[in-house]
DNA sequence: CGTGTTGCTACATTAAATGTAGCAAGGACA
DNA sequence: TGTCCTTGCTACATTTAATGTAGCAACACG
């Protein structure tokens, strides 16, 4: 099957819903920890780079640029950090680290 | 079939926090996608490829064996849905589908 | 028996991510 | 001025992950 949805960005969705569109977007690789390590304060692309493991900066680069054309990121002189829209984003996920806890300690 | 070891898919971190565990096994090609087609519903297999837009069945079988693994998910004669803990899991990032509208109205 | 499910796998192809290197632009400083 | 940083960002060859198509074995109906 070709590669359809000129409608950029919504890979694994032809349906369009804005909530299939976020999903996709979030489920590539880095974006969840990107905005998470940007939860609470700017970084240089270096000091992410450093944060993310030292993750390949092609595609760190890649998903900063799609997170920004989002809206969910911008460059500021500080740095890269979330934008309003961004920092909402996050706060909709955010008990995820609650979760993680329990989540974890129940399986040992 | 090789299926990933011990220390649960921490793919992307070596620190071994929790909440980098589950961001990266959220951030695999379909998870979040599965998460929500499960959501209220059980599926079987062949379901729910075709809620997930015919995406490959090696694929989707893939992350339900991790999602299983994780405890989100179980086999039942109705077919894959949401275990207790899956379910807690969801409720984490239900908010984002109010975003998502709030989001797409915003840019389109 | 044939027909139709189910969960799941093989495998060749294609797309995405990784790792390493390095560029151009800008600031500090000597 | 020139060297030395750091910044955001890119090239590119390699490796890994995902896709698409086909099909298996097990089970349930008729």
């Amino acid at each position: 099957m070709p590669r359809q949805a000129p409608t950029r960005g919504v890979r694994g969705s032809r349906t369009g819903r804005p909530i299939m569109a976020l999903l996709d977007l979030l489920g590539r690789r880095w974006t969840l920890r990107i905005l998470w390590e940007l939860r609470d304060q700017a970084l240089t692309s270096r000091a992410l780079r450093s944060a993310c493991d030292e993750a390949s900066p092609t595609i760190l680069q890649t998903r900063l640029t799609e997170l920004r054309e989002a809206g969910f990121v911008e460059l500021t002189d500080d740095g890269y950090r979330l934008t309003g829209l961004g920092r909402e984003l996050f706060q909709t996920f955010a008990p995820l680290h609650r979760f993680a806890e329990r989540w974890t300690r129940r399986e040992g």
